[in-house]
DNA sequence: TTGACACTACTACCTTGTTAGTATTACCTA
DNA sequence: TAGGTAATACTAACAAGGTAGTAGTGTCAA
């Protein structure tokens, strides 16, 4: 029986879910009317989608807020990192069984790289190799 | 009658549907049961939810079916390639904003990589410096 | 012929993510 | 003090994914 405490893996998250917390980690901490100015344009949503949307983050655990002047700020409560990181594991495992390399290889062939990039690329693996040799 | 010509972007598929998929594309072609048995033991679903969830992947278009002895058999309507090329790479411009060296950093600190995998990574990235260079 | 069996069709229901309208509350101003 | 405004609370509704029961239909063996 998992009795559901606030789990560590902070599970799926939508799109406009996402697009929130991401607004949250920039700004650290905003009003409803803030976040609702911040989706815009690419998400024109009325004022109590926002809000609503941010009560039901707020029962998951995704974020918290304070009251200032009866205003409430939200916060994240979840750090990017971990919902990258897990975003990106699920995805990594669901759709190339973990296979980094795998995965790498379809971004390559499907996206345009930069060169810089492609050197940042191989400056993480090199340091990688590094560590992996301790 | 919904014509839906098969969309031309594979939108985005359920854990349950890329599962199904999988199979689909492991096997080429498979009937219900068959579908039912190679889910388990990881999912233990009812004849009937895997017939219905093909049923509704038809309409969707994800795959076709035809008739042998009055059993559908049914076949991946879509390339693996494409479906895995546009779920990593939403997950990409949702999740890292399209820098494919940020979400790697991210999956290298997250994850174990065998030595192997990082030479096949640096392999696939000397590659892909050369084509640029063109 | 009849019953067991396999398979599809239809329907229903739950959950989660989105979207938003209506109601209520509290504060501020004329 | 009445009215407007801004904010939150509650409720509703839809879509999609997932799950499965029941009904209908056809085949085959005894």
């Amino acid at each position: 029986m998992k009795t559901k405490i606030t789990p560590p893996t902070p599970r799926r998250l939508g799109d406009l879910q996402l697009s929130i917390m991401k607004i949250l980690w920039d700004k650290s901490s905003a009003s409803v009317g803030e976040v609702q100015n911040a989706l815009k344009p690419s998400r024109d949503l009325a004022y109590t989608t926002v809000a609503t949307m941010l009560r039901k983050m707020e029962d998951k655990g995704l974020v918290t807020h304070q009251t200032q002047d009866r205003t409430y700020i939200y916060q994240p409560a979840v750090k990017e990192e971990s919902v990258s990181k897990s975003m990106a594991g699920e995805m990594l495992d669901k759709l190339f069984e973990g296979n980094v390399a795998g995965m790498v290889s379809h971004l390559l062939t499907a996206r345009d790289v930069s060169k810089d990039e492609l050197e940042e690329l191989e400056k993480l693996i090199k340091a990688r190799k590094k560590e992996t040799q301790s």
